[in-house]
DNA sequence: CCTGGTGGTTCCATTATTTGAAACTTAGTC
DNA sequence: GACTAAGTTTCAAATAATGGAACCACCAGG
């Protein structure tokens, strides 16, 4: 969540002032971030200028208010060609989806978060940027569970140590005690589950992409809900998505891909 | 002067080599980077240090190159919801599509070029993460020439004296004189066309998406071949296309308004 | 017309940060 | 083992960030 923790020079902090807005969800004057109490009045004022020059804010005239600016827009472009598995993962997911009728996720870590940066629905195509760049809890999602569990042992310890654990349905995992046991049968299993974790009544089996030397790229998952089928049914899928998260992680091998950072 | 130019303070800088890195479309090395000339190597260094350690980069620790990071596709999921017309738009876009059959761009300046926000293809839907966020240049393509033409002279003026132009096709307008009279013709008829500008054989026909007080949102676009219609053909949309603008324009305007919660 | 207040902008001496040449450390190569 | 390329660290000097305070513009009441 929100603390603070960061900070290395300036650049870091004018990146944390980006982070402000973007929490805001909506376009935000001056004053309100100015209330956050994070600067002092004329550094966060340099900020925003600077900021705003550079085109990854917008300052919208007529009301004073800042919001995301565009450039923003035109580097993700770049950053999901390249430094995410999506493009390459594309086809796999449509034959996945095309075989199973089911939702699909492609998800990544980032900072200890669930990132989707693909979403494919069997049903209707959907729209990707809508999608795409949602971030969720880690510890009680498919994919999130199946990417903790092949974490190295320091970097699990950091991203739990800085989750906050939430009981979002009776069946959450609540504590790490709990989680790590979990995790550890997942890895047994070669899967992870999300039992009605995150929300009710909707259930997923989850497999990660990792590289030959064991590294977690991203994960994929198959969602669906407990009216159109069950955990057993889902399960049966299993071998299926490995097939094809083992497909995506060769052919980003091949391709050579970025490691993640925690 | 031809070159990018902009500097203000450390945070511009780091923004810089951001850019640098998007702009080479793959991972690239230190040395690459390096050779850009544009910082020393300590310099730069630090700056990727930086960059990797806020998540805007990852490093690939087996090659050691450097990507954009997926921090970046969580900013600019945010950034496209909040500070683009695109959610705003899309029904609005869909229903044209739905009508005119053809393909519909919907666009916003950048720094003074043209940077595609949503897309629609009526024929068959399109990836929206591949398309969205693409930049072209402003002067040869139908939204930009459409959004230069309701831009303030002194807007309109650095814009211009920053493009380099180029001559994609026999039709291009090549030179700034030669635009601005096409800009002049743009704003009297309240449309602009795209007569094979910047592709040979794509035609369109563009409207800019204005604020009540004229100031330029974006644009939109009907875009087809010159195998399949005419320009004339698509002009006979144009009063569509101007409904379709004013709706959304109407929208983004109320939809900015409401700031009577503290 | 004045007065108090709010929201935003600018100044400027102080201070901390950035800077970058050069030295250093690997990791290859011949 | 000497030579080179690529990446990392150091450190004094230069520069840029800092933030308290003053300032401006606008508005609402008195």
């Amino acid at each position: 969540m929100g603390e603070a923790g960061n900070q290395d020079g300036t650049v870091g902090k004018a990146l944390d002032v980006l982070d402000m807005v973007a929490a805001a969800g909506k376009p935000v004057r001056f004053s309100d971030l100015l209330a956050h109490g994070a600067y002092p009045k004329a550094t966060l004022y340099r900020f925003l200028q600077t900021l705003t020059h550079q085109g990854m804010l917008t300052l919208d005239p007529d009301r004073g208010t800042y919001a995301l600016g565009v450039r923003l827009v035109r580097l993700a472009h770049a950053a999901w060609q390249q430094s995410s598995l999506a493009p390459l993962a594309r086809p796999h997911l449509d034959t996945l989806a095309a075989q199973t009728g089911e939702t699909i996720h492609l998800a990544q870590m980032d900072m200890g978060q669930v990132l989707y940066v693909d979403k494919r629905n069997a049903a209707r195509p959907v729209d990707m940027f809508s999608q795409a760049g949602k971030v969720g809890p880690a510890y009680c999602t498919g994919v999130g569970k199946a990417m903790l569990a092949y974490l190295p042992a320091d970097q699990l310890q950091t991203v739990l140590s800085r989750q906050s654990f939430h009981r979002f349905t009776p069946q959450t995992y609540a504590t790490p005690a709990a989680l790590i046991a979990e995790l550890h049968a997942i890895r047994a299993r070669g899967h992870a589950f999300d039992r009605e974790e995150h929300e009710p009544g909707i259930i997923c089996v989850a497999v990660p992409i990792l590289t030959r030397q064991g590294r977690v790229m991203g994960a994929i998952s198959l969602t669906s809900t407990t009216q159109r089928t069950t955990l057993a049914a889902l399960e049966s899928c299993a071998d299926q998505i490995k097939q094809t998260a083992g497909k995506i992680a060769a052919e980003a091998e091949s391709w050579r891909f970025p490691e993640q950072n925690t």
